[in-house]
DNA sequence: ATTATCTGGACAAAACTAGGACAAAATTGG
DNA sequence: CCAATTTTGTCCTAGTTTTGTCCAGATAAT
């Protein structure tokens, strides 16, 4: 069936401190201490020490009054509401005008318990929980916020990366739903895309034909190695997901590419791998590298080894290979 | 106090402050204040700070007044008129004005005529060509400049639409190969995904969800549609492709949509196509219309008109139904 | 030892109000 | 058709309220 978790589940148990909240509202620290004092908008618990401690219910509670604020209502008004009347409120401004974001679902997180530690742990989180609520635009916020934080590809290692397997791991296990998968991958697809055209690019970079083999559908691991290399100065020929082996060929041949890339994740065992892979190792011979990577790509380590293929093991591995790689051809010394 | 509650009836219970209706109603806060100034349109009650609170009665006048001036309607003349004469007005206007949609007038200007259209037959020459010998710079130059030379809306109708069908015919013929088609489609992929994010979104905008059902595997034609009711004042929940109805239901509900969208290109023969949108109509109930559109729709044109589905032919006329239903906010009151 | 949170208050930015100015657009008159 | 007039949307100033941010000194957590 369709319906979604009841309402009357969501935890009223005190124990999120005020900074982990405001990451996942995308409320200041200030701010929701500020409404407090001012309106009672929550009135959290206390620890022993006089530390606030929230609960799932007050954060959404300040998420659905973030929501009606940008709907135009006033702080005075809604500040009084009960968590029922607010979801009225919310609901009815969302169905007559309608609103960023609206109904509210539980956000129960079993993972967050003692690990709010490191900053990316914390953009992930909030990444996570937009994603959860729906919240597009937060989330589209989130992601462009944590760009400038620091470079593109330590970025995409640190953060876009786990934020994947989150996802995948969370919608495997039910906590997210197929559409909430669906809406955080088709955001992160035209995120990641447009990361490309960050570079200019004076025509003269060496090309890198980067796809997924055929059967494999899932193309955002091809998509990060794409907006990478392109940091590095390749120029990537981004062909998408399942493309048969005598394409990338013809590909790589007509754009005189001088690396291929393939990203392997789901389903590691399709037994056309070794097919596409045996195939596209000969038609390239030995001229023109052939790179493997991905969560699958582990699953295949034998074949790798005997046809000979690159594949390492982390996206900085891969870095160093592709730039040891176009600076050899170009003649430029390393060491 | 029955304040948030009861919307059946139109409510005068004052208690909306000025930017909510400027949201709901589409009017800039200065034109509230200047018609209230000037002719007493509204005569909102007062918060005691002098702030001004509207009532749901206020506005509906308000709504109706701004569609009875983009009906041509003089302000003097509508000013006065209570609310049952104005619904009377704009009943009558709209019975009469086969062009209702006023938008899409601003959107396809009078003087893009002949000269336009060998135009776009080049540039889409141009793109073709491109593709064909793999020069990705010159084909991402290209969409951007085409876009450039006209709306949105009228650049997809007249340049994207033909150019993926041209590269899906060219391709099934062999005149392309596959690795052009991938190419093209990821490219065009990012570049349409992008476009979503030219229009500055203020959280007023209604919401619809947009999406392929399972087995419809090509994203760009939903991928299209979102770009498109973006520009109209829609806030668009994209899902990409191949969504079971399910999660279509349950995304539609969490997220308040007021409307979902589906394309279906290939395989238009796919078993799977009335079982879900079957689902789907009954899961949804009446309350939120479902569109379908794309070049396997009319295989499935019995299931479309037993089911009650709207099907509009063009993505023109998509966008007429869209608006009608975007300032329907009140149902249709009889009478 | 450094970082995070607490309280209370100060301050600044944003939003609203009132009244009026101004120019674009529409209408009227010649 | 042009010119004068009216209508209408936008913008400005100045004063008020509301709201967001910042600071200082103290306590707690890591």
């Amino acid at each position: 069936m369709v319906t979604l978790e009841t309402i009357s589940s969501i935890d009223t148990a005190p124990r999120h401190p005020i900074r982990l909240v405001a990451n996942r509202t995308g409320l200041t620290v200030d701010l929701i201490r500020a409404w407090e004092k001012r309106y009672h908008v929550v009135d959290p618990a206390r620890s022993d020490t006089r530390r606030r401690l929230y609960s799932d219910y007050d954060i959404e509670r300040l998420r659905l009054i973030r929501i009606a604020k940008q709907n135009g209502r006033r702080l005075v008004d809604v500040a009084p509401l009960t968590l029922e009347a607010l979801r009225d409120v919310v609901s009815e401004d969302s169905r007559y005008d309608s609103a960023q974001d609206n109904q509210a679902e539980v956000f129960r997180p079993s993972w967050s318990s003692a690990l709010e530690i490191s900053d990316t742990h914390d953009d992930i989180d909030a990444m996570l929980f937009a994603v959860k609520t729906m919240d597009q635009h937060r989330f589209d916020q989130l992601l462009q916020e944590g760009l400038v934080k620091q470079s593109l590809p330590s970025y995409l290692e640190t953060v876009i990366g786990p934020l994947l397997r989150e996802i995948g791991e969370s919608t495997r296990l039910g906590k997210l739903r197929i559409a909430h998968e669906h809406m955080a991958t088709a955001h992160l697809r035209t995120f990641i895309g447009a990361l490309r055209f960050r570079e200019t690019f004076t025509g003269s970079e060496p090309k890198i034909v980067i796809t997924t083999p055929t059967g494999q559908l899932h193309e955002l691991g091809a998509l990060m190695i794409a907006a990478l290399v392109s940091v590095d100065g390749w120029l990537p020929v981004y062909l998408g997901p399942n493309t048969p082996a005598d394409e990338i060929v013809a590909c790589a041949l007509q754009s005189g590419a001088r690396a291929v890339s393939l990203s392997l994740t789901y389903p590691a065992d399709d037994p056309r791998i070794p097919t596409e892979l045996t195939r596209l190792r000969s038609q390239l011979d030995g001229k023109i590298p052939l790179f493997v990577g991905g969560a699958a790509a582990a699953h295949h380590q034998d074949l790798v080894n005997r046809l000979g293929l690159e594949s390492p093991p982390t996206l900085h591995e891969l870095r160093q290979s592709l730039n040891a790689l176009r600076d050899r051809r170009f003649g430029k010394q390393t060491v």
